[in-house]
DNA sequence: CGGAATTTGTCACACAACTGTCATGGGATC
DNA sequence: GATCCCATGACAGTTGTGTGACAAATTCCG
């Protein structure tokens, strides 16, 4: 059975959560503490986490990057405030996801459901995006059904974009999970997006897949 | 060759897509009904089966589970809607892959190679790769029918290539699995690539089977 | 056993491909 | 309209790969 765990300090809050997502077929429970989130998910870890950010003592954001660090879990984050901010502080600490209290548990079904679907699909060896496809253990991507020659870094940067296809990457998290750079110049990346971009779209000025989002970052899409 | 099934009820749509396939080298042949599809499918399997979810009579989702009771034939649902509960369900009842219409036959196409891909089986006795054979048990290598003379490094590294046809090894493991070093100069793989080159190749400046992918390592593709 | 032939691994060089930086200009946003 | 953000082309430095030469190791064969 799929287990969810809930970090949000709110008791009642947290007991609406497991309550609901038991209604809706998973094993879910809860703790009140990112410590004890972090504890619990290391010592049984669950296909799902749900976080509040602000929680006492150490915060979500923290939270969800250490949580990245030893585990691919995907994240999703609860909170009350619908501020751009927070959501893209989230979404680059490490979250797959964002939904805003109160929560409508239909939709954080559905938001799971589609996590899942997601992570079956990249958990196969190649991943399709309509007339684009990579497949990492080819070392190929392939647009039209022709195969198109990319230069390694071009490849990581799209294997890192399609592993997380549908959510957007920032310059930073790509500077880190592609060059490793800990810090350094996030043009590289525009640049290398832009080379890509040439290769792999019909129209590299109107990309179809791999779009920016101004302010935030890169997004491979279908 | 490698056939298709298509179930779908709607005449048009399953003819342009039966059309589509065979201009893209599939055996493709389509049913109305999920009743015909299933009674076609155990008469004569097809290597895939394409099947819309809303037909006449039995609808697709009860049509995935029988056909998965007594087949392990990769189905691609092909629906008009892009809901996420018909996306799980289908899923959940079997099917391996969703896309929806308006489908783009290259995007069809390419799932079709992903799921092949995903499926496919380990090694057999031997391998061709066009003009190129690899017969492990008979020790012999040949090209364009002529028995071509490999010396034993040669043919282990050829061997370990074949065996993971068209994926890509990187220097450090051929090195490995070829020679056994757990260390050493990977640029002894590009020597003995070269070498391979010089026999099997029509042009060993420019490699039909034996690639390059820089940065990656070599494949061998047919 | 001994010499010849073959195979193997190392090295160095050359060339092609790739990478990262910079500057410029276009577009979006407020 | 000012500002910020992004796309793109050019360029020089770097890296990766192919290849020929050569010596050591191995195999072949009389």
């Amino acid at each position: 059975m799929t287990a969810v765990l809930v970090i949000e300090d709110d008791d009642r809050i947290r007991l609406a959560l497991l309550l609901a997502l038991e209604e809706e077929g998973y094993r879910a429970y809860g703790v009140a503490t990112a410590e004890e989130g972090l504890r619990r998910q290391r010592s049984d870890p669950a296909e799902y986490v749900l976080i509040d950010l602000m929680l006492p003592g150490m915060d979500g954001f923290e939270c969800i990057r250490q949580l990245r660090r030893d585990d691919d879990v995907p994240i999703v984050v609860i909170s009350a405030r619908d501020d751009t901010h927070d959501i893209v502080a989230a979404l680059e600490a490490g979250a797959d996801d964002y939904v805003v209290k109160p929560v409508a548990i239909k939709e954080l079904s559905a938001r799971l459901r589609a996590l899942r679907r997601r992570g079956r699909a990249g958990a196969v060896s190649s991943q399709v995006f309509g007339d684009l496809e990579v497949s990492p253990e080819a070392g190929e991507v392939r647009h039209g059904g022709q195969v198109v020659p990319v230069t390694r870094t071009e490849f990581r940067l799209l294997c890192e974009l399609a592993e997380h296809a549908g959510r957007v990457l920032s310059r930073r998290q790509l500077l880190q999970r592609v060059w490793g750079y800990e810090t350094g110049d996030e043009r590289l990346v525009d640049v290398h997006v832009g080379r890509l971009r040439q290769k792999i779209e019909e129209d590299p000025a109107n990309p179809r897949h791999l779009v920016t989002l101004r302010g935030l970052g890169y997004k491979l899409q279908r």
